[in-house]
DNA sequence: GCGGGCATGTAAGCGGTTACATGATTGA
DNA sequence: TCAATCATGTAACCGCTTACATGCCCGC
């Protein structure tokens, strides 16, 4: 079976939830997926394209009252397996996690003490957006995806994002006293 | 000024810790770094002689005995300049952090509660591992570079490691009992 | 008529890894 | 002599973003 990269088993899988274009799978990912998986179009039409030829999904012309054309995709069986396959693969190993803050902070001899500490007030501001950002989605799952099967799994994600959010906040906390 | 991409600045940075050659940033990179920034051949070598090129570092061949020759690079007042600016600088926003465990959880609904359970059982203990590596960073830190003025910010960053993965470590139990 | 949302697409370029190539030196 | 460590480097390729280009349709 031929191996494709996650952001095309993304794809494929947005592709399950009701969402049929390139578009629409923006327009997704934008809402929910995108504290853990972004994308741009410059990734997603070309893929589209491939899995087309590949033949794990179909693609077919429609018209929409007062909106423009769009082309429709749909998984094939083989599309569903290739995904069903994927998502049963545990993963190879955990990613680094480039992080800037901590870059900087590693090379912290450089700097004061109050030009560290302003760094972390940054970050522990902008890590609290975040959280916010994420009650906001939770929130809104909750609202309009209620009968939905996915809201589930949608909202463990989230749960992710909140918790090692406030770690890090903690750790913000933490470092600034401790500088 | 000129911009230079974060790898740029890291090798920079690692440069004022004592390494000196190509070889030597890798290798403190793998023991220290390699939790939140991790770099490849490919990269230092041409960024080296970028860097030469640009008048923030000089170079020098040495000899040494019993090993083979190596260039040394040493900072330039510019670049010493250089870092600290990028230093002082606050990030503009917290990256994306590409999470593969929850792209498949967040499509779980193709999955049964069993698999989706090995997924985070497997997720969970590649956590641990990671925690465990931590800990020993932590305490090789500890005892190599006692009286390194360094030492206290490079604990620092492992202490956030530490936290986010405890984190994730309670949200996968949570998560295996919620599912 | 025009701005904004809907919709599809491409080309350039960056950052990065992988795989490969080369060679010195030492100790078993 | 051979494996291991030290040491430098490059070419091919991947994944991805950014910027740009095009065009439909609706309501103001």
């Amino acid at each position: 079976m031929k191996e494709y990269n996650n952001t095309t088993y993304a794809i494929l899988g947005i592709l399950t939830t009701g969402c049929k274009s390139g578009y629409a799978i923006k327009q997704l990912m934008d809402q929910s997926l995108t504290h853990f998986w972004k994308i741009s179009y410059g990734q997603i039409y070309p893929t589209l394209k491939q899995l087309t030829a590949n033949e794990l999904v179909t693609v077919t012309n429609t018209q929409q009252d007062g909106k423009p054309d769009r082309k429709e995709y749909d998984l094939t069986p083989k599309g569903l397996n290739a995904l069903k396959n994927w998502l049963s693969q545990p993963i190879e190993q955990i990613p680094v996690e480039r992080n800037e803050v901590l870059l900087k902070l590693f090379f912290g001899k450089h700097q004061s003490t109050e030009q560290n500490r302003m760094q972390l007030e940054d970050y522990k501001r902008k890590l609290e957006e975040r959280l916010q950002t994420y009650h906001a989605i939770a929130h809104s799952i909750q609202t309009h995806h209620e009968n939905d099967p996915n809201a589930q799994y949608w909202l463990f994600t989230l749960d992710y994002g909140k918790r090692t959010t406030v770690a890090a906040i903690d750790w913000c906390e933490a470092t600034i006293k401790a500088i």
